[in-house]
DNA sequence: AGGCTCGATGTAAACGATTACACAAGACAA
DNA sequence: TTGTCTTGTGTAATCGTTTACATCGAGCCT
């Protein structure tokens, strides 16, 4: 069995409570006390039980880390941020991901009652309604790209919007016209705000009605393969086609490939994500890229706030702005073998877009 | 605050322990109290304290999982592979990612006590004796992928030995006579075992020292387009190239790319892992399939057998095997319009290896 | 009728920490 | 001397559960 504090007094012969305040630093432990109890402590190997210390303060030192079905560097990426930031205040994360209904979801936040002091949601599917009913007691919640009415929770963007709406102007800036859109499933906010976006842009120029160039995927490469097999059915093929992630891009620029389709010169591709592989596909896919890692990073300064601050406070909600990433696939790309940023490999112009917009209360 | 059980007993007028033993269905209850029981159960939102449930039944119903700094697709497979085991038991999982030193692994082990029943680690690079004489209590700890004297740990290997021998088979089967090794980081155990796959291959049918064509990289895509550099200032090119890894493998791609050197006819080239994107690069890449998300999951179900067992059992080591997945990278693939397998796109040739060990004691 | 068993419930002791409070001893001021 | 303050330490309550044990009718057997 493990070692209890009890067995450290003891051995000390000290109480427990002189051990408990010789290792929190509370209270006055004369200096040899001290001596001895620490001597045991490592002799003995001795670790406070995290869930006695939790009981009673009343803090688990936890976040809570809900997750929808992602895949591949997303998931990663963004574990990845929440996680050096929480471990930088001595946090830790119980992740959960995978969910995809609402039952599920209320499952887990009842389930981890007394786990985590507060609870990063990443829920592109799930109405903030039926979360806000089933939080537990009211511990603080951060929503990440999920639907929010802006009352209810604090919360965490990417510019989606902005994104698609800065790429889709990219390249009708050159020349492009007739430009599809293969979306992501619908339902998913991030999917239909790039859609919003890349329809704003398209309406800009014309305003001509474009819906029969958009085409719907569900974000994985199979979807953008597909994808492309349809577009090659049409009587004349678009300029550009504007994928709604890098993902599907993909699927869709190996399509082309496969049929003699010569990209960016028959047609020009776009994704979202610049997703680490995107640099090396064939042509190096133009793409907006998303900062993942540190909108988990934003997401978990936002609820460490959240968890100091008193109860009642204005909501708040944070946009985080993306980046084009211009290379070859779109055409407009400059020369291969610059490489002004150091480690950035292969050079690509990137443009920071004005689409920060934080809308603090 | 939140609801205590001590709340619910006073709401429907019986004791805390009838209130418990309603709820856990342990010991006799009359049916109508069960009824009345439940109804403010539910009126009232209540659920059980994490930290108090664990402190007085000594589980969590937590697995932590420890693991380094994995990057991409890697990190989220093994995740999803050990989320859907546990979840399908009820557990949860406390994850802490990014560890490079000893002394942070042994800080986390230390910090966790109390907070999980088991933990899968995974420490390419840490010495297991560190991690024996650091482990709390004595909680169950699965050991994945790393260097393991087989007595100390249960552990679950990825056999790299098996793959990347195979492959080199396949090339060398194909006439490639002057293969080149483009290695992970020296010291990671994964990418030694590749290596020493590769010079057991390449030993197999000439005797050749080989150690001139061997490259470094660190697994990342930029050591890939790194080497291709440094391949391309040699006397004569190698006719294949088998990288440790795939991401290694697309930066060679790119590099190769971007000289004019064409893949497959002027260089084979093969990677390692079969992360999702390879089927997309161009040529598709040649690669060994490594079953990561299984990998989770067999670690996770070695985890609860530990859990469920008595003490002291002999340790168990298993070996996953690699299956062998030949696309046009490497100049040997079959046509790419047959597509036999459904949803698998697009098609490639499988030979499952008969590279399975387990050593059960 | 008396003793047993059984079913339904309550009482209270754990689990392993923190911490308010009590207390003893020494220093110091009046 | 006596009272007060300070310093170091111990005692015991507390957090929210589970569960061993006690209790108390009711039904059954002999």
């Amino acid at each position: 069995m493990s070692v209890t504090i009890r067995e450290v007094a003891r051995a000390a012969s000290v109480s427990v409570a002189t051990v408990s305040r010789a290792l929190n630093g509370k209270g006055p432990v004369r200096e040899e006390t001290q001596r001895r109890i620490r001597a045991v402590v490592d002799r003995l190997r001795y670790s406070p039980h995290g869930a006695a210390l939790s009981l009673i303060t009343r803090k688990t030192n936890t976040l809570g880390v809900l997750l929808p079905d992602v895949h591949g560097e997303f998931f990663s990426e963004l574990i990845r941020g929440i996680d050096s930031c929480a471990r930088e205040r001595g946090y830790h994360l119980l992740v959960s991901g995978s969910h995809s209904d609402r039952a599920e979801i209320e499952a887990v936040l009842r389930a981890t009652r007394g786990r985590v002091d507060g609870m990063i949601v990443m829920s592109p599917e799930v109405d903030p309604h039926a979360l806000k009913t089933n939080s537990t007691d009211g511990i603080p919640i951060v929503l990440v790209n999920g639907m929010n009415d802006r009352r209810l929770f604090d919360s965490i963007h990417i510019d989606n919007f902005g994104g698609a709406r800065a790429m889709v102007d990219h390249l009708i800036s050159f020349g492009h016209r007739r430009i599809a859109h293969l979306a992501g499933p619908a339902g998913n906010r991030d999917a239909t705000e790039r859609l919003r976006g890349y329809r704003d842009a398209m309406r800009s120029f014309g305003g001509r009605s474009s819906r029969e160039l958009e085409l719907t995927g569900d974000f994985r490469e199979d979807a953008g393969y597909q994808a492309g097999r349809r577009l090659l059915t049409w009587k004349d093929l678009p300029t550009a086609v504007f994928a709604a992630n890098d993902a599907m891009a993909i699927g869709l620029l190996a399509c082309f490939q496969e049929s003699g389709v010569r990209v960016p010169q028959d047609v020009a591709v776009a994704g979202f994500d610049d997703i680490p592989i995107a640099r090396f596909s064939t042509p190096p896919l133009s793409t907006v890229r998303v900062p993942i890692a540190e909108l988990g990073a934003r997401a978990t300064r936002l609820l460490f706030r959240a968890l100091a601050g008193t109860a009642r406070r204005p909501r708040r909600q944070e946009t985080l702005s993306t980046t084009l990433v211009v290379r070859e696939s779109c055409g407009a790309a400059v020369g291969r073998d610059a490489r002004p940023e150091g480690t950035e490999f292969p050079s690509n112009r990137k443009t920071t877009l004005p689409t920060e917009r934080r809308h603090s209360p």
